[in-house]
DNA sequence: CAAAATTGCTGAACCGGTTAAGTAATAGGT
DNA sequence: ACCTATTACTTAACCGGTTCAGCAATTTTG
């Protein structure tokens, strides 16, 4: 005789019985319209708080609504730089009532395009994309369905929403910082070739030189791939060479601190015979000896400002720009000094 | 006489209407279900390609189907701790299909609840919880809406599905290994007086002394804060009150480190004067002079565990284990060796 | 004071899928 | 050859919200 009970999660029709009103009536409380005198409004509100009800996300996104959320897709967490990137995209979203959802695509094509085929079937209100290998397709795919997004350090194109550091000015300050220390010696270590970042970084330290009518000396301009090892292997050949330079500006710590490595290896003391730039302000260039100077991107910036121009966009808004272009800063520290050599 | 024709995105009706099939069938078709003949799935699976349809998520889950998305909740993204855990998680979540909904808490209770009121108006099929604040109230929401979770280093329960780091062996893991190397005065710093990962540690500390004998003695047991200024304060205090222990062990690497720091100012040296170890293994101790030895916790697997456990729920399996308890490692490195003191 | 506008609420369609139940056609068993 | 299973597919209800059109009651307007 007795029934079974299954516990049923509340709906908003449980709620409309209870107030012995319609649905449509508990949805205009629920969601701030008019329409509904304040009795009955204050009257639904309280069941809502007493039966502890929550609007099911996924009715409410099928039936036009948003879900409240922002994607973002990157190729990597393992470094600090991504981990700021999510930090800030976070927490500029979180204060405007996102959520997030997180894609990675460990920098595989394959994966990437899982990615996206799953963001076009409806999932976040809208994208912010930093990947590798988007192209085309993937925009189009994202223009198709309506998606808002926004790049992250992409190369720019007119028609994309973007987020980018201005590298070349990164580079240009690196290299005028030495310049102005009086150095005119000065060697570039490249990232891997196709790395947009460095390459832009070396156009910085071009337009530097010849700002200051600087001679270009090829032989100071050095292949690397954005690893500690290459760094260290680009300074021996300097020396082995015996074409040293009083400085070097690498296209990332990471190659700098090799670099740094092999000259103290060398017997070589920084920054009295050679200053040393860097750029990232990764971690560990605070911890190395000395002390690694170098070019520290606005990363948590770059995040919370995609985020900021995402939501505009969801909310239908013009956002305040199409393209931000972030200026870097240097920080000095104690791997670079005047010039003392003749 | 011309119609305006507004891009809509492509459902699964539309299929059907050009495969002249139901949208059961394509459904079935979409979910590998059988009832099909090989003809019309084939000519389904065609058009589907074809079409770029992609099934609307928002949709499936309304009707009963899973997101594919586990959640997971973690007080911040500040550090390459946290980044671990999140990493762990994407990738083993990753393999089974399943993607990322990130919420961070900023260690504030007020945001934390509003994280579990959005996560119980679904949104994740289950949810992996590592925060502060969490307390019955939590679990017992996530129960009545019949969410799976999994606690992240949370204090064992016998009723909860966790996956911790035994930090109670690790304590006993660096003091016994101090104990190897001949020490006898093994002085312990504490983190923050809440921190239960601090205590458990403290906890090996005690054991490890104990099953060797080694008389405890309060004047070696110090009060810090996890910070970094807290060792060096710390490693001062003993300087000061000539009480020098040949060994430390910091509940934490940044305390490790000020302490480190603090000696060598005075003029100690490491190892050969004081041996120091500690706790994390943060990017920082491989770069100090020396470099630290330190206790690692398996923050990868863990996530990775988590996601794997949270998945068996998810699918209805009973999952491996319902408490992992993972074991540390600890790394030898340059600041500890043989006791030299009398 | 009648007509028009406004207010407050309801009914029902709809979003885009899943799935139980039903049906027609074909295959299998004896 | 007749009855029963099986196969292949369709119909329609349902998930839990939103929103438009409609209606009655009330208020405003000329």
């Amino acid at each position: 005789m007795s029934e079974k009970v299954v516990s049923k999660t509340i709906t908003i029709a449980d709620i409309a019985k209870m107030a012995n009103v319609s649905k449509a009536t508990v949805s205009y409380v629920i969601n701030n319209k008019k329409g509904v005198s304040l009795d009955v409004r204050k009257k639904i509100q309280r069941i809502i708080k007493e039966s502890n009800y929550k609007p099911n996300t996924m009715a409410r996104a099928l039936a036009g609504k948003r879900t409240n959320s922002v994607g973002l897709i990157i190729p990597d967490i393992s470094d600090m730089f991504y981990a700021n990137i999510i930090r800030g995209v976070e927490k500029a979203s979180g204060k405007f009532g996102y959520f997030l959802n997180l894609f990675t695509t460990h920098a595989n094509p394959e994966k990437e395009h899982e990615v996206f085929d799953f963001f076009t079937s409806s999932m976040s209100d809208g994208v912010i994309v930093m990947t590798y290998f988007v192209g085309k397709e993937v925009t189009k795919k994202l223009r198709q369905r309506k998606i808002p997004f926004v790049f992250l350090d992409f190369p720019y194109d007119d028609d994309i929403y973007s987020v980018s550091v201005d590298n070349l000015e990164g580079g240009f300050k690196a290299t005028n910082y030495l310049i102005s220390l009086g150095h005119k010696k000065i060697a570039f270590v490249h990232g891997p070739e196709a790395a947009r970042d460095s390459k832009a970084r070396y156009h910085g330290y071009l337009k530097a030189l010849e700002e200051h009518n600087i001679p270009y000396d090829e032989d100071l301009v050095l292949k690397g791939d954005f690893l500690r090892q290459s760094g260290f292997k680009v300074a021996k050949k300097l020396i082995e060479n015996k074409k040293m330079p009083t400085a070097i500006f690498a296209a990332n710590d990471q190659m700098a601190l090799g670099a740094m490595s092999a000259f103290k290896k060398e017997g070589y003391r920084i920054p009295e015979d050679i200053s040393i730039i860097g750029f990232d302000n990764t971690e560990a260039s605070s911890f190395s000896k000395p002390t690694l100077t170098t070019i520290m991107q606005p990363i948590f910036e770059m995040g919370s400002l995609a985020a900021k121009t995402l939501i505009s966009l969801i909310n239908g808004k013009t956002p305040e720009k199409k393209h931000y272009l972030l200026k870097t800063r240097l920080l000095e520290r104690q791997s670079c000094s005047y010039c003392n050599s003749r």
